[in-house]
This record gives C-alpha cells, structure tokens and sequence, in this order.
DNA sequence: TTGTAGGCGTTATCAA
DNA sequence: TTGATAACGCCTACAA
C-alpha cells in the first residue's frame, strides 16, 4: 500500500512515484507527443500501482469542456422518455460522453434546469412537451429537443433545435391504409400530449381527405391502458348504440392496448368485428392478442439522432474554431423527421360485412 | 447587455456589479450568516443581471463533493433497469443530487466504470447482473448494488451493498398459490439473468415442499418475448404429447406475456385449460388479456430504496465527522429486502375437470 | 459585516 | 524531452 496518507491519489503523488514532474503525468494521461517511452512506462506504471484516476472537475475547470450532457425532462416516467433516454445513453457512450439526467415536475423545470446546468454540460437534450419556449431563457448550452414541434422550436433561436417524427404524416398512413381495407370511417383515441395532438391532426386530415365522416373522438381522461381501456368502453357503448364503429386508431400503443382490453370485455372480437390501430412505440405490441397494427418511430432512435445533431454541431464548431459564436459549448445543426414505419399485424382487417342498419350512405362499393 | 466580454459570466463579474468582494457573493449563494440584507439584495440582483450560476466543478474542487451519483449498467436496454433508474432519478431529485448514468457492454464495465468515477460521484447505483465482484475492484465510492445477491455481495466489503428483492420467497408464494387451487404441478419458463435463477430456485423449493412431481423447465435462448413465445409452443407440444401441463410459472412478465400468445397460437384457452402467472415488474399485466397474475415489487422503488441507503450513509458519515473511514464519499448502510405483491389476475385459476388420462397418480382431493 | 490570501487538481504556456 | 509557473472558479480561514 502506497505512503500517500489514504487519500484519493492525485496527479503530484503519480509524478513523485514515477520521478517526474506532474507535468509529465499529464502529458502522458492526455497522449501529448514527445515523452520518451521509457518515462512513459515510469507514470503509467505509477498510475497503476496508485489506482490514480483524473479528476473530471478540475480537468474542466481549465478545459472548459466537462465531457457531459444533460437529459432534461418533465416527463421523466413516460415510457417513450425513458426509451428515448436509453438511445441517449448508447450514443453518448459511443461517443465517450458521460449523461447527466434530470427530471422535474413540470412546475419545477426552472430549478432543476438551473441545477443540471450548474453542471456545465456540453449540450443538452430535452424531452419537455409543451415547454421548449422555457428552454431558450434558460441560458443553457446548445439544446436538442426531442419530438418538439418543429414550427414552435424554430423561433427559439439557434442554441434550440429539434428531432421529430412526422406524427401527422403517420397517422395520416395509417388512416388510409385503414380506409382502403374498406372501412366507411376510423373511429380515434385522442392522447393528452403535443405528439398525441399531431396525430389526432393527421387522423382527422386522412378523413376529410378521403371524404370520410370524421367520428367524434374519445379523449383518454389518464394516460396509459388505463385511460385506454376508458375510451374503449366508451366506443363499445357508441357502437351498441348504433354507431358504425369498425376501426379505431388509438394515440398511441399504450392507449391502444386498453382499448383491446375493453373490446374484449365488451364481447368484441379484433380484428373481427372491430379493427384496432396503435402508434408504434410499444415495443411488445407484436406480441399482444391479437398482435398490433401500429406505425412509428423507435425512440431510441430518436434519442440517439439528437445526440449526433449535438456532436455533429460540436465538430463543425472544432473545425471553425469556436470563437464565431458566443462560448456556450455545443451548437446544434440541421433538424431532421425520423422516417416512420408501417407494421401491419392482426389487429387490423377489412370491415365486418355490412349489415349495419344506417341507411344514410347507400352501400357503395369502396376500394 | 452587461460588459463583461461575452464570456460565462463568473463570481468575480457578480462581485464587481455588486460592489462587493467575490467572497461575499459567495456567502450569499451559500446562504452564510451574517450578510447585511441590503448588500444581499444587491448581490442578488448582480446574479439575476449576469445570469450568473455557479460552476460545480470549482466548487466541487474545494468542496470534495460533487453533488452527483452515478448510475453504473451492464444491462441500460432491460426494462427493469429503465425503471429502477427512474426510481433512483425521483430519489435523487428530491435530494438534491444528480444522476450520472453510463450504460455498459458487459466487457466494458471496466472502462465505462473508469470514465464515470472519473466525475467523482459521491455514490453509486449499480445494476450489473453477474458482475458484481467487479465492483470492489473498481475503487469508488460506496455503491448500493440493486437486486444483487446479498450473500456475494456481503463479501466485497463494507463499500458495496445491496438491495435486494426475494425472489425466492416470491416465486414459492406464487407456485403455492397455483398448487393451492388445486394443480398437481406447475410448469415453469426459466430465464437468464440472476434473479430468474433465484426465482426457479423458489418455484423447485416450493413443488418439492408439496411433494408435487418437479417438471423440466423450459429455458427462454432469448430474453423478452420472444422467448417466452418459443418456450410457450414447446410446452403446448409438451401437452399435446400427454404431459399435464395446466399451470405455469414464467420467469418474469415479458417471458409470460409470449406465453400468453403462443398458447393462444396453440388454441389452449388461459385460464380455461392452463394457468399463467409472472413476475410483476411489467407496469401493464394488469391490461393484458386475461389479465397477468403477478408476484414481485416494483424496481422504481428498489431504485429509491437504493438511494436512501445511500444518502442514509451520507448522513451518518456526517454525523460522526467523516474521519473514521477513507474518504470515499458516501457511505452505505443496511440491506434490506424489498417486500413483494401477490397480485392474483384471470390468468390462473383453478385446473380444469380431471378428464387426464395419466393414471400414475389416483385423482386424491386436495386443498 | 466585509475583504484578503491560499489552495483544491488539472492543463497551458513558456523556459530550460 | 522535461520542468516551473500561472491560471481555471470557487470555498475556507483568517484578518480587518
């Protein structure tokens, strides 16, 4: 056991072991050309034999760069935070960056913000929905918002930018395809956030587009299979009244899986009698009874684009020299829509044939 | 805009717009006795002018206490780590420290562990199954591991401790309970991780207790899902050939989930023909249909109580004045067990009418 | 009640 | 090729 009194080892008790100067430890410790191999072997030696570990804080403290970013959000037990957050993780590790997260009630983004940034993070991603106006007047490093709304973030100035998905466009996909399996009209789930809004948009746009009536929709009243389930037994009471409901497009899979509970509660059979369409962002939905039909994006993926937006801004600004702009770390580039995917499964079909009592519409033959 | 050339303002620019020394800034922010109220509010107003926050890094170089607690993985994809890093995050949040999460390739741990004690966490969080010897070796501050085995961790010294979950009891609860109602055995899908292993330790123990005959369990070659579909359609091949399988124990809810399908892929009714039950670390089995029956606790609070041990080490070491040990930041105090939930679903029931044809056993009552 | 001096552990600069 | 010295931004101790 090395004499250096039980303390953490520092950078002066390697260099007094390996007889040079703690200049040279660093040296060493940073790859810096021009140090004789042989001494090199002498620190690296007393690296090992101290256990010796630079301390990021000082090392910051000159560099200015503390090797971290921040994860902000006020949703931090959504799931499709957390999946984000996990795609976060695998870039930044890749990267050799160290995360920082922090979640905050929506009323507390300011102080926990304050907090994280105190920290001195490179850059930070935000997973805020309904309050990236805030970000801006936080002061912080370059910011990439995840799944924020393009328009809104773009006033922001340039220190804020965003990775989405093309919500509206989804759903839009998905209607159609529900209408083209030959049901009249889709039935909707609208969720509570600003995504869940988009797509509800997109659903209501397929329908006008295609000239189909557009139902009233049913808003969950709590997010999750909970208020899924709600809304599910809401439309089963709809559709025992009378009202031809043959397709459903929840807000999202978490929605849409209670929904299918309360369809079989209600004794109706999907896809048979009902059709049931999610947004992809369950990654079990292929497994459900009756497996999933759902369209998406993976948030993961989401999360690792708007680190690469983070890094790309941090390589331009290395090659322009960082002094163009004011010193506030990491700028973020371009902001690009994650293209998503269609998976059809067996929650979804072609309509009941019909029977159905309304007169109105004349049974025209569809497509 | 204040003169003060565009870079991050620092205490020394609050100080000057105050009037004061940066010493007495200093005093303000840390809320020290003895500040005259109107040379406060001047400060104060510096602070809000300058946008002014404190560095933690230079803080943390005198303080010799970062403010942070690392979150270390080998496993940053499995869902239960995702939540109990949510509860350690809720945890901290409240405590006024922030999370350091870095997720590693098991072969990485070394390096990744390098790169985040080199943040001088004050303590960590560490979900690392099967590695947890490596730990000791790491030579950081206290780390609570979570859901380890207590027995192999109680060697690694006083440094790492675990909190802890009871698999074992769980799963014998639950294998009791199906035996309970009136099944002669119970079939069981074994996972991968440790705590799975503990769990077909608790379901062995509990069919031996009962003198009920110990079926070969299936093995899942895939965690998830997936798996548990696999495992399922070989078990539904298992009772078409003339096996008794009417109820069984999946090694956690992802696994039973598959199960759930490939029986229903199989034609066999649940809990009509056979029986299903998991392990309740999946937020939704209770939307499943049928609905999951499930045993265990939820990570977001094994999380928690990981940070309180924590934290509850730290304020002890206060206490005593943090002299009597090396200084490694945190300490860690006790390891308890998390309690666990029996939540009984319609996925089990009892079996169906003895119409079996194996004549090995007489139909005796049970209870 | 406030200010001055010194040091935390590292990297950058310049001299040898 | 190596070493001395000066920051980096903050806090503690002591002096005024």
């Amino acid at each position: 056991m090395p004499a250096n009194g039980g303390r953490i080892p520092v950078m002066a008790d390697v260099a007094r072991i390996a007889e040079v100067s703690h200049q040279t430890v660093s040296r060493v410790l940073n790859a810096h050309p021009g140090v004789r191999p042989e001494t090199e072997a002498r620190v690296r030696a007393a690296v090992a034999e101290l256990g010796y570990r630079r301390n990021f804080s000082a090392r910051a403290l000159v560099t200015r760069r503390s090797g971290l970013v921040g994860v902000l959000t006020t949703a931090p037990d959504h799931p499709d935070t957390v999946r984000a957050l996990v795609g976060v993780e695998r870039a930044l590790r890749a990267a050799g960056r160290t995360l920082l997260f922090a979640g905050a009630a929506p009323g507390d983004l300011y102080t926990v913000a304050e907090r994280l940034l105190g920290h001195a993070p490179e850059g930070c991603v935000a997973m805020v929905p309904g309050q990236e106006a805030e970000l801006a007047a936080l002061n912080g490093p370059a910011t990439v918002v995840v799944d924020g709304d393009p328009a809104r973030t773009a006033s922001l100035g340039p220190a804020v930018m965003t990775v989405g998905i093309d919500h509206r466009g989804a759903a839009d996909t998905l209607t159609r395809h529900l209408l083209d399996l030959g049901h009249r009209t889709v039935h909707h789930v609208a969720g509570g956030t600003p995504s869940h809004a988009a797509r509800s948009e997109g659903w209501r746009r397929a329908l006008r587009a295609a000239g189909a009536p557009v139902p009233e929709p049913e808003a969950v009243t709590e997010p999750g299979p909970g208020g899924g389930r709600a809304a599910g037994l809401a439309l089963a009471h709809r559709r025992a009244a009378g009202e031809e409901v043959t397709a459903v497009l929840a807000a999202d899979d978490h929605i849409a899986l209670g929904l299918l509970q309360a369809l079989a509660e209600s004794g109706l059979c999907v896809p048979g009698q009902v059709s049931v369409a999610g947004f992809g962002e369950r990654p079990d939905s292929a497994h459900l009874c009756p497996a999933l039909t759902t369209v998406g994006a993976d948030p993961a993926e989401l999360g690792g684009a708007a680190v690469r937006l983070l890094l790309a801004g941090a390589r331009e600004q290395a090659e322009n020299g960082s002094a163009t702009t004011e010193d506030r770390g990491l700028r973020a580039g371009a902001a690009p829509l994650l293209p998503t995917r269609l998976l059809v499964r067996q929650s979804t079909g072609p309509p009941p044939v019909r029977r159905l009592r309304q007169a109105e519409r004349p049974p025209t033959s569809r497509v």
